[in-house]
DNA sequence: TATTTATTGCACTATCTAGTTACTTACTTG
DNA sequence: CAAGTAAGTAACTAGATAGTGCAATAAATA
């Protein structure tokens, strides 16, 4: 009952103003946000709450909520490039690298579940807001060259077979990883098994190893 | 000019009745609303509006736009087990009805966009509306233990090597047609390539057999 | 033919939603 | 420290949007 109103004119809780930080609160809720209810069924209250922000703010910074998914996209898309360059697959022996990379792909995936959600959302609308963006290119060409680099020296040193395309070996290595994962709540249904435990986890992950070996391999 | 509130009494064309008919158009434009715009996205007023049907009836029908959309995902699934039923793959020699499978898969995929992306709709909630079907049990478990025989018959002849489980095998093959497909739109930019060209489509289903076809194989 | 039942249409509502207007408050800089 | 600028707020708007009440009309049935 203290301090409403009194003669004593309280500060009410001086508000610092912080501008990166609330755009960041921002960004993070949007990704929730996205991820969870897809670009349509994602509201911009929503976010603007769970940020703890006002909604002018999401305009101030974003200009629109559409403007704000790709800003969110790009940076999902910056965030798992910038991780896979970290795994320095180069200086592997060139089955190590493949391997590495299935793991890391299938890890990054099942902690990062925002990601792939937003990338179902993206392709749900044509890739049309990504196609607008510059900043994929750069970080996408050198991932895909560095995979080429892999299977390359694979070749020569007599551990792979010849004339493996590296696209087509990278889209096999995401999608046996994607599909599962973003597919197991219908797949449990389907195939009367919970998919989404840590044993099944753990199987499907081994299968995928195998998967991709089988195919690399002479 | 003619015929509009004239004294002659023209009767307005009287419109025949048919619910069943009217109940299919409701689903089929559902089917395609649903699919390109998703859950969330998708207006009721647009599904009545191309169904040439009035709003009401899809209530009268339906009961919600949710229950329709179940109905929808409902018939998506009946229709594409049942398409698997017909290829007979029981009474072909294994590494034959392996391939036919994939072959299969993809051009279903391919051929029907609407049921990957409505799965993928479906996922992206959880699978909450398939969870509280009856329909999908059935035909689901058929399907699982007819590639279950297959693999089995190969093991038997020596063709395939042991201990594949045949449920990781259906999502495999299910997984690299399906997430080639869905995420081709973000892919085109990310791999700078378009992979939505005939050729493209070639390349990849060419690679899809032989990646579950060295998976298989002793 | 009379009565009931199923199908259809119209107009309506209550609520939600992206985006905005007009303003206040804190911070920065000359 | 004055004045301008950037950060933040609340209340609002205009248009959607899922879902309904009720009457009208066609088909089925008695």
């Amino acid at each position: 009952m203290a301090n409403l109103e009194t003669t004593t004119k309280t500060k009410p809780d001086k508000k610092i103003r912080d501008a990166n930080a609330t755009r960041l609160r921002i960004l993070k809720a949007a990704k929730r946000e996205f991820s969870q209810k897809g670009l349509a069924g994602a509201r911009v209250d929503t976010i603007a709450s769970k940020a703890q922000a006002n909604k002018r703010m999401i305009y101030h910074y974003f200009g629109s909520k559409e403007a704000l998914f790709l800003k969110v996209l790009e940076d999902a898309y910056f965030d798992i490039r910038s991780a896979e360059q970290k795994l320095d697959l180069e200086n592997l022996d060139p089955l190590e690298a493949i391997e590495k990379l299935v793991l890391f792909t299938w890890d990054y995936y099942l902690k990062n579940p925002e990601f792939i959600r937003l990338v179902n959302s993206e392709n749900l609308h044509g890739a049309r807001h990504l196609k607008k963006s510059s900043v994929i290119d750069d970080i996408s060409q050198k991932f895909v060259s560095m995979v080429g680099g892999i299977l390359a020296r694979g070749v020569a040193s007599g551990q792979f077979r010849a004339g493996i395309d590296p696209v087509q070996l990278n889209i096999t290595i995401a999608a046996i990883g994607y599909y599962y994962l973003t597919n197991r709540f219908t797949g449990s249904i389907v195939y009367q098994r919970n998919l989404s435990t840590p044993s099944a986890y753990k199987e499907r992950l081994a299968f995928n190893v195998e998967t991709i070996l089988c195919l690399v391999k002479p």
